[in-house]
DNA sequence: TATGAATGAGGGTTCATTCAT
DNA sequence: AATGAATGAACCCTCATTCAT
């Protein structure tokens, strides 16, 4: 991490806590300022048509300060991902250390990454769109860190197949990469103003992950 | 569309002759040429990351000729959406002309959209990480005709809910973004080395979303 | 002169005449539409300014069209060149004809160029602002072409000059140089819907310059 | 204005201090000696002509340095106005506010704009050439100020018209015009080597001017 | 007489980054 | 801790012209 100066912050934000970290006040110190409005700008129009120019403009801040506090360009970005999986870990990491069904809190943490997501929806943009554009180390150093993520749904999910709450029609991996690429595609189409709240998105995205695990008949396949 | 020649093709492609498409033969004429190695490009290094220099180098075609056929590189990427929807709008339309029950075409559909994807992966991964990248006006274009796409795919949805065959506990709207979301982002993680075949993925994600449809007891929400 | 079909034009057009040549209808044979369009253009935006596809898509017709009747957009310009200087000639070989007081004819070469001008004030607009976009060899012929025109309209000067009812207090050369200095301005500021007529004009500006040429008591040097 | 960094001049120059400007030494500051390059260059070869490799290139400077004075090639161009304008505004207004008789302060200021001319070629080529070549809004501006620069000039004639020292036969706007198309062809035809100083052409176009104001008689309009 | 695909050199501009201060 | 002038490579695109047909 290429950031010099930064306040280590308290675990567990709530997913509004997580809203204002990407609101970043302009009095605010120049690292946290450069990354808020990054993020906005990186989300808004893509890592490669936001100039560091323009980052630098609307952070009120010279080159040279922003070269001060971060590397470069991608180290920039590379920020924005490392927060983005740091807090949605932590999130599914406090979920899953809850007691009760393990259907319960597969349902909770389907639903709290679909609130997170959209509570950061710039970050989710960012996310699935920048990927690439990250130095082939950081691409891999997101890359797992995703996948401990990854792993850590799975565990629940295999957990309730082990126990027989959950069907085993279709392999736990691929349950996951279903699921996450709903979760991802939010950006896509999720808008503020819609009809439906947050939650109620969270609501549904979890009925039909919990719903399409349940044992018994299935759906037979086609042929 | 810029493209100023090219002869039309031929209804009803397979899943394996789109695969073609793609892979375009170097003899093949110009536009056409251009086209195959710039969806290569786009889907490796990004839109933004690929020079109109690479693209016409790739292709064996001086600047000229590019700019003889196509208005602009971002043209060139417009006619790879262009390209992808309509392949994957005649596809499902076929699907949905089809008789028997709904749940047998919901299923199909769902599988060979998957299937579809998969061959055709390059497009995919521009699909859903490039459309900021297009002008507005063209931007416009792509989400009217993804529009119509979704919105055939609900009515099958729905038709399915109104006879009962398909739980309507989550709004069909939501079922659909909820379903394209996982497909989109079969690019991000499926690698034709894996061990399921496409066809297999199909069928699982067919069998996901129609599990979820099931009518009957539900799970119940969180309380 | 590289346009190789043209047929010869009567001499001593009108002025209104050469208004009608600048407006070519598009029924008009080819090269004759392309001068004219050229015209337009070139006076729109500038020489530099205007491509070679505007100008043949203005004119109806392939690029193979106009190099088939021109040498190279060049060649265009010096038609513009040429013709403008034709009929100028023309017109004022007419007036120095005529018989009557030099001062009469003065008046009326003075007054006539004006409203010549004005009614091609597209050419007028290139013949100020393109010379140096000519190649080499074709500005010494047009610089030629219009020394022999400034000598014709000097011999006139100093005609009235020696018969004293013009002043010499000003040398002739000066005196022509100061007044098409006058006359190829109008381009630059006369509008078709200002106030004055071009005859208005014509004779306003004639005036000034036999006003000048007054011989008697003149203005006293200042000191 | 574009350029971000200059300071400002002392006032009233004289015609010779103008000349030294255009001159610019090559250890002078990079966007000084980059606006002294590209006036030589742009009334050599035009403005479309004239590279900005050229530019560049001749003031020693790289490509980034310019752009980083310099919004755009168009900016140079409109540094240039810039510069011309004010400077014959401040000749011209120095001129209107001594005393005297109005016919004498007339005279010195038309003498006093060609010698100025004459001082500057490059300038008055460039302007009266180059005007359409600047982005719309900057030719606005500049019309703006070269029509505060005429109706100062106007209203001395028109002062000498009221006071009967000039005659009205001609409106005092088509006078200005007269004279200033005059003026500004110097460009086309003045060269260094001629046989008559630019205080001679002075005045010569002086004389022309005030002989052309005098009252009495007058040339009978031609019937 | 006319086409239009193709050329290839050069156009203006942007930009992440460096470095002396 | 911070500045901002300067770099230099790369970028997308335009264009007059040619040539096989």
């Amino acid at each position: 991490m290429a950031v010099r100066t930064r306040g280590g912050r308290g675990k567990q934000p709530t997913a509004s806590d997580t809203a204002l970290l990407a609101a970043a006040p302009p009095e605010s110190p120049v690292p946290r300022r450069l990354l808020a409005v990054a993020t906005r700008l990186f989300a808004d129009k893509g890592f490669d048509r936001t100039s560091v120019q323009e980052i630098v403009a609307a952070a009120e801040v010279t080159k040279g300060a922003m070269y001060h506090y971060f590397d470069s360009k991608d180290d920039l970005l590379a920020e924005v991902y490392a927060r983005v999986l740091r807090l949605q870990m932590q999130r599914l990491e406090a979920v899953a250390a809850e007691g009760g069904p393990v259907q319960d809190r597969v349902r909770r943490a389907a639903a709290d990454v679909v609130v997170t997501t959209i509570a950061n929806l710039d970050d989710a943009t960012i996310f699935f769109r920048s990927l690439h554009q990250l130095s082939e180390d950081k691409q891999r150093e997101v890359r797992a860190e995703r996948r401990r993520y990854h792993e850590l749904f799975r565990s629940l999910i295999t957990e309730g197949q082990e126990q027989g709450v959950f069907t085993d029609r279709v392999p736990a991996d691929i349950v996951v990469d279903f699921y996450f690429g709903s979760v991802h595609h939010l950006s896509t189409w999720y808008r503020p103003d819609g009809e439906l709240t947050a939650e109620e998105i969270g609501g549904h995205y979890a009925t039909l992950l919990l719903d399409a695990l349940r044992p018994g008949g299935g759906t037979a396949t086609m042929g």
